[in-house]
DNA sequence: TGTACCATGTAACCAGTTACATGATTGG
DNA sequence: CCAATCATGTAACTGGTTACATGGTACA
């Protein structure tokens, strides 16, 4: 249930309609929740019908045109229940360490390449999350960006360098000349 | 489309029931791809109709009897293809930096209480997968386990380290009264 | 005989994904 | 008028989750 929170949280920041809530989704909140255009039409609908939100009133037609939503006061009590709420940490879930698994009962052939596309995939990742720190939270002005975003930064930056490193570790120990194990 | 695959793995491994299979997916497997016992029957039925795994044969009645598979050419096949394929890195996908984001929103009341209790349960998570380590790869006889399910292992424990100092940290971070931002 | 447990399954639902449909607006 | 773009939406499917149903076996 977090994408409904993840929407509130966008429109309490500004009231925007589903396709502004999509391009916003494609960054900020979009790097650890991401979400379509469809999903979030779906649940801006779900949202309104349960009264979390309401759509502001527009003079014209409708079918085709901009709808603005905003947060009710309702939906605010909701996000400020769920944040505090007790949530069990997600089990890790990752196709790269199954494969790696697979690849110890059949075989490591082919492996290396797909590792080595993986590990300069996370360090464009990192480099991109380490400009937006510098951009949004200069060192020695700590009071200017929020510190909990800055946390949230803090964790995409920390993810991708551990991803960085545990490739670039993993790939020197696989075998020199792909092969059959016996 | 990975449960499949970590099945075909399992089975290559020791041929077995789903029951069988559902307790070995609560260890080793399973903390990098959980899954319940109904979503094994269900796909243990598609690798059947679809020619990758097969029943073997077994005597007397069928209902409520176990029912071991194994896995056939095509399954092993299969299963090297998809093990050296591309496929992109999961983003990152966490409730818990939502609910940051969210509470730089809308307050940090309760949310100091959680980040601690998620804490705890990482370095409890930490502690298991280091004992684990400790039992199956001890120090300076790195040729008996192998390197890869080592390397699964590494990953499983870079990662419950890197939560437990980034939640160690974010903790010292929230304000000592919690309160509405302004 | 009844109850605990082993084992296989069905049904219904929810979230996320992909493909497509439709209306409105703008500019050549 | 047409094409591009903005914007909202439907439909169909897949994977994962929860609740429940059913048969078989061991044993007190």
């Amino acid at each position: 249930m977090s994408l409904p929170h993840a929407i509130l949280t966008a429109l309490l920041e500004k009231p925007s309609s589903g396709l502004e809530l999509t391009r916003r989704f494609d960054k900020s909140i979009g790097f650890f929740w991401s979400a379509t255009h469809q999903q979030i039409y779906r649940e801006l609908g779900r949202l309104e019908s349960s009264g979390l939100i309401r759509a502001l009133p527009q003079a014209g037609p409708v079918r085709g045109q901009k709808k603005e939503y905003e947060v009710l006061p309702a939906g605010r009590a909701e996000l400020e229940r769920w944040t505090a709420a007790e949530d069990e940490p997600r089990p890790i879930r990752d196709p790269l360490l199954l494969r790696l698994r697979a690849a110890a009962v059949v075989g490591t052939a082919g492996l290396e390449a797909e590792l080595r596309r993986h590990l300069a995939l996370h360090r464009e990742q990192l480099a991109h999350y380490e400009e937006i720190e510098r951009r949004d939270f200069p060192a020695g002005e700590e009071s200017d960006g929020d510190p909990l975003q800055h946390a949230v930064l803090r964790a995409g930056i920390g993810l991708e360098a551990f991803w960085v490193s545990w490739l670039a570790e993993t790939v020197g120990t696989l075998p020199e000349a792909p092969a059959e194990p016996a």
